[in-house]
DNA sequence: TTGAAAGCGCTAACAA
DNA sequence: TTGTTAGCGCTTTCAA
């Protein structure tokens, strides 16, 4: 099909005769036009097709009516909730929301950042890859909101790790586990840092052994490497920086024959979709995702400041944790 | 953190002592202008930490290097693969992919095509919503490419389904299944249409009895229901529209006590994540979509005209299939 | 190789 | 209530 030219605001002050700044005002302080104006301005423009450019729109007033949410990979289905929750608080204020897929790289968190930045009204970076003094810059071009990641001066959500942790372990520990390894993410992640951190303080005060293992794809194919470490060391929980990791252990295990959770437990993190329907039902630690990705949103949109929102978290137990062999 | 404006193209221009113009010119086309003049703008740029607005950048050049990719819903594993596949193919070409999740509602999907319209050099829509008219609206004012939805006039991607439910019910047919059914999605999907047509024309051909039920929605939440009508109609094999309602609806026939696939056979469509660790793993179609995610982008950016590119299908045979009883 | 000037589509004073 | 006039940040003639 050959692509015509928009129709702009001239064409439709030429059609009813008026000025376009008359069109203009039509469209966004409705109140201060003549009603009968108003109504040929409408009825011209629905005519002739016109639709105010939000570019143009935006280069005089600033305002954009749009945000940006960036995460780091839309395959995983952690930020399927994130985005989700997003959405809907963006629609309830009547705003657009773009996503964009940072592929875990920073170098395309980047220029996304770079790209949006003037096209948006604020981001929203679901833990971003991106090394602090970066997101601070960003900060400074952009309204920025963050979760899972905590960096000075910059407002966030972030999940309670603290509470999670201690979950994690107590379960653990309930079932006689003695001694569990953390099968760790990426160095540079944040949250699995937060992870760590916190098994580490939990597992000390219940006189558990904990050991971290790693770094691993945090994805299905980190399995088998993790899964071979884990059986070497031999012991009876293994906890994994996020449940794709775990199923891709899960899976590794099960093809060398180790029974889960008979022989291994195994925790996830995340509670994505299909932890409750792999083999075994994996027991993981479910963060409020959808409520994290509105939290973000209405911080974005309407509080100023840097507020730190605190998500509750909850452990999910299902069939890949057992009591210690 | 407080916003600073943005450094412009003047700032640059005025710390250099260069018109505007050759800023511009300096990164637009290199070549025309004086190398030590390009180095210092350059120089000048970073020092201000000056970055293009594409925003502006377009409203004069009417390019922006951007595509955007519009999905019904990012949650859906099957969306996945188009998407990373368009952003290899983006990226590649040195250019930006947004996302937009219009959450399957034609509403929003118009919203995104308006709003975005304006800032993208073109559109990928996959298995769009909207009716007939308004994608070819849509494709009057910008390039246009569609996946898994055919609309004349209009360049797309589809599947091969023909091959593709041939495929289903020869295995079926294989089995000794002689009648299947079929627990369809939204009356509205293009692909569910075409998935239903070609499963009845092979039906025919292997002289098996082909009902359709329906419609459900294609979630996990709408297998309950379709599970249901499924063992209501005491058919030994049934299709459903994708794999999210096949897992929904497994997963109910778990519930009710009915056996995968010793009494009923399930196949599904996509080949999403987790359709080969749910329980037992799915059998079902597979459609490149990777491939379909690039292609798409590759007709977008260089092929004119409205090409129609057919992506190859493959059943992947797992344990929800078996014998019929 | 560079600058001046017009214009992209729209908003926002300022007058009238 | 409406029109006029500047921009917004950038690209693109057209001259020099």
């Amino acid at each position: 099909m050959t692509i015509r030219r928009r129709p702009t605001i001239n064409d439709v002050a030429a059609e009813v005769g008026v000025a376009a700044s008359t069109v203009s005002r039509a469209f966004t302080v409705p109140g201060r036009v003549n009603p009968r104006t108003r109504q040929q301005i409408l009825e011209a423009a629905e005519r002739l097709g016109y639709v105010p450019n939000p570019a143009a729109r935006a280069m005089g007033s600033g305002r954009t009516d749009t945000v940006a949410l960036l995460v780091p990979d839309i395959t995983n289905p952690f930020f399927s909730g994130i985005i989700k929750g997003a959405e809907r608080a963006v629609g309830a204020a009547g705003k657009t929301l773009v996503l964009g897929d940072t592929e875990e790289s920073p170098a395309v968190e980047a220029r996304l950042l770079e790209r949006l930045g003037p096209a948006v009204d604020g981001f929203v970076l679901a833990a971003p890859r991106l090394p602090d003094a970066d997101v601070r810059r960003a900060a400074t071009r952009n309204r920025v909101v963050l979760v899972n990641r905590v960096v000075p001066d910059v407002a966030c959500v972030v999940a309670d790790y603290e509470s999670a942790t201690r979950q994690v372990v107590d379960h653990l520990a309930s079932l006689g586990h003695r001694e569990l390894v953390f099968l760790a993410g990426p160095a540079e992640s944040w949250s699995g840092a937060q992870r760590w951190a916190g098994l580490e303080t939990a597992a000390r005060a219940r006189r558990m052994l904990a050991t971290r293992l790693g770094p691993y794809a945090p994805t299905l194919d980190g399995g088998p490497a993790a899964a071979e470490a884990a059986i070497a060391s031999g012991a009876s929980a293994v906890v994994c920086h996020n449940d794709m990791l775990a199923i891709g252990v899960m899976r590794r295990l099960a093809d060398r024959g180790v029974r889960v959770p008979e022989e291994v437990s195994v925790v996830g993190f995340d509670d994505i979709f299909g932890a409750d329907f792999c083999h075994p039902p994996l027991t993981t630690l479910a963060e409020r995702t959808q409520e994290a990705g509105a939290a973000a949103i209405e911080v974005l949109l309407h509080r100023s400041g840097t507020p730190t929102v605190i998500a509750p978290t909850e452990l999910k137990i299902r069939a890949s944790s057992g009591p210690a062999a």
